[in-house]
DNA sequence: ATTGCGTTTGCAATACCATGGCAACCGTGT
DNA sequence: ACACGGTTGCCATGGTATTGCAAACGCAAT
């Protein structure tokens, strides 16, 4: 099928690494789910991911992508997106970035632009210990634009 | 400006408002629904919110108060919460505020800081018609620092 | 390479969240 | 007061996420 040809990519290493770190085990699964996620450029649901990872390992449950994807989130490995819908949505963990989200219709894009990258964190009077942050800009998508058009503010 | 009489709650007029620009009958469960919302400072699930509801209506139907929820949002009198849980959670629509989220136990805090609120929007060339945003910060909660303390990073 | 241990996986069943259809009800304008 | 259209409540349905347990697997010691 695919070429093996190329490297194992810096996030499998980095896998490994994690992986041992926390003393888990680094099962085939693990590591078709971590592929898939980072194959992608928008923020997959599970049964997405679960779609893909078949294509891997063709028997995996669904189950064990749910899980999988759960410790990893855990683990920082991989982002679980914040989004208003009902389901699930991970990314992986890439350079810092932003989301565009339209109030309307829940369509979500990233946006990455250095202008808002320069925030500094709370700090610790807030009672967390802050890794990091996203700004999520809201507003109406093209489409909802043109089909909410009349409405005035 | 100071001067506005607190009667009925600024945003209970602003229900009438708006549900007369959008033909919207103003029912007493649309009422009383914006009513609980407004009185809770966290980010309550759609049930957290029926069981508020149900003190003032008590025979209200679950199903009603995930409508008027949703309405809510679309008309934008409400905020749906980006939250990485399965389970949607609303907000009354305050001044511009920040949200703090544990990656562990997913506990969200609003967090008010002047210094994140004079971000310039994105322009048009995004596609999106830009009206607001939010930063999510992540990280760890004080409890789950305590618990993970030992992982080194 | 083999063995043994603890963890993970897969399957099925279950719990839970959210939505859709339909009759009765209520708010709104006349 | 009346009629109309949208809303509500109930029930059923669809879909997502979680749980328990036997079998399979990764890992490390032998």
């Amino acid at each position: 099928m695919a070429t093996v040809s190329r490297r194992k990519g810096a996030a499998i290493e980095r896998l490994e690494q994690l992986c041992r770190k926390h003393s888990l085990p680094l099962t085939a699964q693990r590591r078709a789910v971590l592929e898939a996620l980072q194959a992608r450029l928008d923020h997959p649901t599970v049964d997405e991911l679960w779609e893909d990872v078949r294509v891997l390992i063709p028997e995996v449950s669904r189950t064990t992508v749910y899980r999988i994807l759960e410790t990893f989130a855990q683990l920082r490995i991989i982002r679980k997106v914040c989004h208003p819908g009902a389901v699930a949505r991970y990314e992986s963990l890439t350079t810092r970035h932003h989301h565009l989200l339209c109030i309307r219709c829940g369509a979500m894009t990233d946006l990455q632009n250095a202008v808002y990258d320069k925030l500094t964190l709370p700090g610790a009077d807030t009672g967390f210990e802050i890794e990091d942050y996203s700004i999520q800009f809201s507003g109406l998508c093209a489409e909802c634009v043109a089909s909410e058009g009349h409405s005035r503010k």
